[in-house]
DNA sequence: CTAGATGTTAAGGT
DNA sequence: CACCTTAACATCTA
């Protein structure tokens, strides 16, 4: 589930079924995917609390509590925050259960178990602690330019580092760099301003597009290379085959023929 | 059976 | 110190 898009539609389907609800009990099913508070501090945290909000900074979203403070959830590989109406079936991979008043409940739900759900005194806080940088979506043009020129590193490396700019993972930062025309090991401090202002763009461009097709990839614009990413997929500009290489140990798609050293 | 998967972080090497 | 690669986490699927 997990890169910006993804989080931000997990956030606003919990945003709408779940505010003003208030949490009875919280059963943690497995306490693998705890961080920073037992099992009991969370629910003792939690119990008798309305939830006012779900709000996201980059991959990370907050669950709002009345009174302060919230319960932090990052989805990691395989997570997903789910609103299950009464009666529900439980899932295998269940790990905690926010159960509401009214018998229906909140539940994440995490195969892999690389996600984490803590506790924070404010969003503000969790993200200064994690020394997060701003969200890929509210940043500034400007300020995102200046941060990703700051470094002399490959581009993708530091596209995917959440403490330059937050919410942009794997699949995502292939997208960008392609719609931008630009290699992925090319040092980022070395981008042209028009380079840099193109991924600045492009960031938007391909963000805003997965959240209004739901990430459902079949559905984005022509042209997208989400969809086809990976195999022996060509590229959709028809300029031949997509290449892979390993860049800060992530699988990284490109077409060389459009995107050139 | 093996390899790899949208994320994060620690550890070890250059 | 800066940067890179690898491994680890846990589990499923191609």
């Amino acid at each position: 589930m997990p890169e910006l898009p993804e989080v931000e539609i997990v956030r606003a389907s919990i945003d709408r079924a779940c505010s003003g609800r208030t949490i009875r009990s919280v059963e943690v099913v497995d306490g693998g995917v705890l961080e920073g508070c037992t099992a009991k501090e969370l629910a003792s945290f939690c119990r008798g609390r309305k939830i006012i909000g779900a709000r996201r900074h980059g991959k990370q979203m907050f669950i709002e509590l009345d009174r302060g403070g919230c319960v932090t959830v990052h989805l990691g590989m395989t997570g997903d925050l789910i609103y299950n109406a009464k009666g529900k079936r439980p899932d295998k991979h269940d790990r905690v259960l926010f159960d509401f008043k009214e018998g229906s409940q909140m539940v994440y739900r995490d195969m892999r178990k690389f996600g984490a759900i803590g506790l924070a005194a404010s969003v503000d806080d969790f993200i200064m602690m994690k020394r997060l940088g701003p969200d890929a979506l509210e940043v500034g043009r400007q300020e995102f330019i200046a941060r990703i020129g700051k470094h002399d590193r490959a581009i993708k490396t530091i596209l995917l580092d959440q403490k330059v700019i937050a919410g942009i993972g794997n699949l995502y930062a292939d997208e960008v760099l392609f719609q931008s025309r630009i290699h992925p090991m090319r040092s980022a401090k070395g981008l042209s301003a028009k380079e840099a202002g193109a991924i600045q763009r492009n960031t938007r461009k391909v963000l805003l597009a997965s959240v209004r097709v739901s990430s459902d990839f079949d559905r984005l614009p022509k042209g997208f290379m989400l969809p086809v990413r990976g195999l022996s997929a060509s590229c959709p500009r028809g300029n031949g085959r997509f290449v892979s290489i390993k860049v800060n140990g992530r699988t990284t798609f490109f077409c060389p023929s459009c995107q050139k050293e």
